[in-house]
RNA sequence: GGUCCCAUAGUUCAAUGGAUAGAACGAAGGUUUCCUAAACCUUAGAUUCAGGUUCGAUUCCUGGUGGGACUACCA
C-alpha cells in the first residue's frame, strides 16, 4: 500500500504543480497511534514544489488522493502531515491474502541470497561457559534462523579455543593438585572441573606474584617471572612439540570439558553444522604466516619473533608468531579463516564476538587483505555489547562470573515456582510440567537477552530474578497459549475454524491495527537481516502480542453471533498465532499449547 | 597518553531527521457471573550539559562532563 500511495502522491504533485518528482521524496510512514489514519505522508520535502505552506500542500495531495485512489477514504491534515485513512474493505482484504499464503517468511527473502557462514560461541576450554557466552550463543543462532528465514544459505559453526596457554594452566594445576580428580570421580561436570583448576592455577599464581612483588619487581615482570608461569609457558613448548604426556592429560582434560559444553548447548538449544578446532587449524595459521614472511609482506625481529606492519592501514604493528615460535590468537584465526574459505566458499562470514574485540577483527581482516585474499572483504564483525553487572564487568578472576548452567537451573525453577502459584496445569502429566517449565524459563531468558539492541552493553542484575509478566518471553508465549485454548475451545463446541471467508466483511479498528501489524512482518524479518539485529524480532513479536491481547480483552471470538465476523476472527486469532510462533522461533524460542 | 563505544522515567529497555519521546518493572487506583487475570484499563514519571546544521534533532556535527572497552610475545 505504501508503494501504491507514493506513486500516488507523485502523480498528484505532477497533476497539482506540474512538477516531476523522485519516488525518494515521498515520505510516507505508519500512522502514530493518537493520530486518526493509517498511512502518513510528510509534505515539507514536497514544500518547494508547492510553493504553499504545509497545511495547504497536505490538503492539495490529500483531496487529490481521495478522489484519485478508490482505497483512499479520507484523510485530515496537521501542521504538514497528510494523515491518510484506508478503507477497512482494503484492510480486509489484504488480510485475506496474506493468511492464505503458505510460506510465512516469503516477503522476506533477500534480493540476492548468498552462502553466509556464521561463527559464534567460540568457547575457551578452560572454564565452563557464563552469561556472556549465553548472549553470544543466543545471537548467534539467531542470526542463523533470521538469515536462513530470508533465503541465504547458512553454516553455524563454531571455533573451540582448545589449545594455548590458558588451558595448560588449568593442566598444570590438575596435575599439581588433582589427586587423580575426574568428573566421574567428583560428580562435577567436566567443564566446571576444569575451571575449578583454573581457578586454583590463579590463587597460587597470585601468591607467588605476591612474592616476587615484596622482593621488587613490577607486577609484570612478577607475573612473567613466577615459577608457574614458566612451567605454563613450557608446557605450552611440549604441547607444540607433540610431548606424549602432555598431549594425553590435554586430550583427557578437553574430553572433559566437550561432554561439558555439550551439555550446556543441548541446553540452550544451539548447535552447529561444523566445529573448528583451534589445535586443527595454528598450524595452518603458522605457515601461512611464514609464508608471508618469506614473500616480504611480513618482518622478523631479531629474536625471530614474526610481525605485520599494519601502519599503513591506521593499525599498529601486530605479533603473528612469538620468538619461540609459538602461536597467539591471531595466527589461528588466520588459519581458520583461509580454511573456511577453502572448505564452503562463503560469500560472507560473520563473527559473531564482543565489541572488546573490535581491534582484533580490523587487524585480522588487514593482515588477510595484506597477505593478498580478496575474499577476505567478506569478513564481518558482528560486535555486541557486553552483558554487565551492577558492580560492573563480570570477572572470572574475582569469581563474579554468572554461571551459564546455573542460570538455566534458575530459570527454569523459577518458571515451575510461577506456574505452580497460579496453579493453571490440572491435566499436565509429570512430563508435559517439565517441558512447559524448560520452554518458558528459556523463553524468559531468551527474550530478556535477544531484545536488546546487540550493539549495546546490557546490564543483568542477578538479585532481581528476570520476569515472566509485562514485556517478557512468556507474555508472548502466553498469548500464543491463549489463541491455542480457543481453538480447542472452538473444537469441542463444533465450531468450524475453517470456513471459506466471505469477499467483502465490515470490521472494526482493532481487527485493523492488528492486520496492518500482522502485515509488517515480513518486512522486519529483512531489516532484521540487514541490520543484523534480533531484537527487532523480538520487540516486533512483543508489539504483535500485546495488540493481540487488547483485541482478545475487547473483541469476542467465540461469542459472537454472527458466522461469517467469528470465522474471520477465529482466522486473524490463528494467523497471528503461526507469526508469533514463527517470529520467536527464530529467537529460538519455543511456545508451549498450554500454559 | 592514543583509538573507539555509550549516556532516554526511580529501574531495565524502545523510538528509518518528523507530530504530544514509546513499553515493561516498580508506585497509586480500577477490571472476573464473559474464549486462560502470566491479561486488560487509568494516573504520576525521562532525552547528561553547551553550542551548531536543519522547516524540524533523542537521532547528524563540535566541545564539556560522566561511564566503559581496546591499546599484551593473553584469548
Amino acid at each position: 500500500m505504501e508503494k501504491i500511495l507514493a506513486r500516488k502522491v507523485v502523480e498528484a504533485v505532477k497533476s497539482l504543480y506540474n512538477v516531476d518528482i523522485e519516488e525518494s521524496l515521498v515520505q510516507i510512514s505508519d500512522t502514530r497511534k493518537d493520530f486518526t489514519g493509517d498511512y502518513t505522508l510528510v509534505v515539507f520535502p514536497l514544500l518547494r514544489f508547492s510553493k504553499k505552506s504545509p497545511e495547504l500542500t497536505a490538503g492539495d495531495i490529500g483531496g487529490y488522493l481521495r478522489e484519485n485512489c478508490a482505497d483512499v477514504r479520507e484523510y485530515n491534515v496537521i501542521k504538514g502531515f497528510l494523515n491518510i485513512v484506508i478503507s477497512s474493505a482494503w484492510w480486509y482484504s489484504f488480510f485475506k491474502d496474506m493468511a492464505s499464503q503458505k510460506e510465512l517468511f516469503a516477503r522476506a527473502v533477500a534480493a540476492k541470497p548468498g552462502t553466509i557462514m556464521v561463527e559464534y560461541s567460540s568457547p575457551n576450554t578452560n572454564k565452563p561457559l557464563h552469561l556472556g557466552h549465553i548472549r553470544n550463543n543466543l545471537l548467534g543462532y539467531s542470526l542463523c534462523k533470521i538469515l536462513e528465514a530470508c533465503g541465504h544459505k547458512v553454516i553455524k559453526t563454531n571455533i573451540v579455543n582448545d589449545r594455548g596457554i590458558h588451558i595448560c594452566k588449568s593442566m598444570l594445576a590438575w596435575q599439581k593438585k588433582g589427586n587423580g580428580e575426574t568428573p566421574e570421580s567428583s560428580g562435577m561436570k567436566g567443564d566446571h572441573l576444569v575451571g575449578k583448576y583454573y581457578v586454583v592455577f590463579e590463587q597460587e599464581l597470585k601468591l607467588q606474584v605476591a612474592e616476587l612483588k615484596e622482593k621488587g619487581l613490577s607486577e609484570e615482570e612478577a607475573r612473567n617471572e613466577a615459577p608457574l608461569m614458566k612451567e605454563a609457558r613450557e608446557m605450552l613448548l611440549k604441547w607444540e612439540a607433540g610431548d606424549r604426556e602432555t598431549i594425553e592429560l590435554w586430550k583427557t582434560m578437553n574430553s572433559w570439558v566437550y561432554a561439558g559444553f555439550d551439555e550446556t548447548y543441548r541446553l540452550l538449544g544451539v548447535e552447529f553444522d561444523k566445529i573448528y578446532y583451534e589445535s586443527e587449524t595454528y598450524m595452518f595459521g603458522k605457515d601461512i604466516v611464514l609464508d608471508a614472511l618469506k614473500n616480504n609482506i611480513l618482518y622478523q625481529k631479531e629474536d625471530s619473533s614474526i610481525w605485520v606492519d599494519l601502519t599503513e592501514e591506521g593499525l599498529d604493528n601486530k605479533l603473528l608468531l612469538r620468538s619461540d615460535g609459538t602461536a597467539v590468537y591471531m595466527t589461528q584465526d588466520i588459519g581458520t579463516a583461509v580454511l573456511r574459505h577453502q572448505e564452503y566458499g562463503f560469500d560472507k562470514c560473520i563473527y559473531v564476538v564482543g565489541n572488546e574485540q573490535n581491534y582484533h577483527f580490523q587487524v585480522l581482516k588487514s593482515v588477510l587483505q595484506k597477505i593478498g585474499y580478496p575474499w577476505s572483504e567478506g569478513l564481518h564483525h558482528f560486535s555486541y555489547g557486553m552483558v554487565e553487572l551492577p558492580e560492573g564487568k563480570m570477572k572470572s578472576r574475582e569469581g563474579t562470573v554468572v554461571d551459564a548452567d546455573d542460570l538455566i537451573a534458575e530459570m527454569k525453577d523459577s518458571a515451575k515456582k510461577v506456574s505452580l502459584e497460579l496453579g493453571k496445569l490440572t491435566g499436565f502429566s509429570g512430563e508435559e510440567k517439565e517441558d512447559l517449565y524448560d520452554k518458558l524459563g528459556l523463553g524468559a531468558l531468551k527474550y530478556f537477552i535477544l531484545k536488546v539492541d546487540p550493539k549495546k552493553n546490557m546490564l543483568f542484575n542477578p538479585a532481581e530474578s528476570i520476569d515472566f509478566n509485562g514485556n517478557t518471553g512468556p507474555f508472548i508465549q502466553y498469548t500464543y497459549a491463549r489463541i491455542k485454548s480457543v481453538f480447542r475451545k472452538a473444537e469441542t463446541e463444533g465450531i468450524d475454524n475453517d470456513i471459506e471467508l466471505p469477499s467483502v466483511l465490515d470490521i472494526g479498528d482493532k481487527e485493523i491495527s492488528l492486520i496492518k501489524l500482522l502485515g509488517r512482518f515480513p518486512a522486519t524479518i529483512s531489516e532484521a537481516s540487514e541490520t543484523l539485529s534480533p531484537a527487532l524480532v523480538a520487540n516486533y513479536c512483543y508489539d504483535l502480542a500485546k495488540e493481540y491481547n487488547q483485541f482478545y480483552h475487547d473483541m469476542s471470538i467465540l461469542g459472537e453471533p454472527d458466522v461469517n465476523v467469528r470465522a474471520f476472527r477465529l482466522k486473524l486469532s490463528g494467523y497471528t498465532a503461526s507469526v508469533l510462533k514463527a517470529g520467536v522461533g527464530l529467537l529460538g524460542m519455543e511456545m508451549p499449547e498450554r500454559m
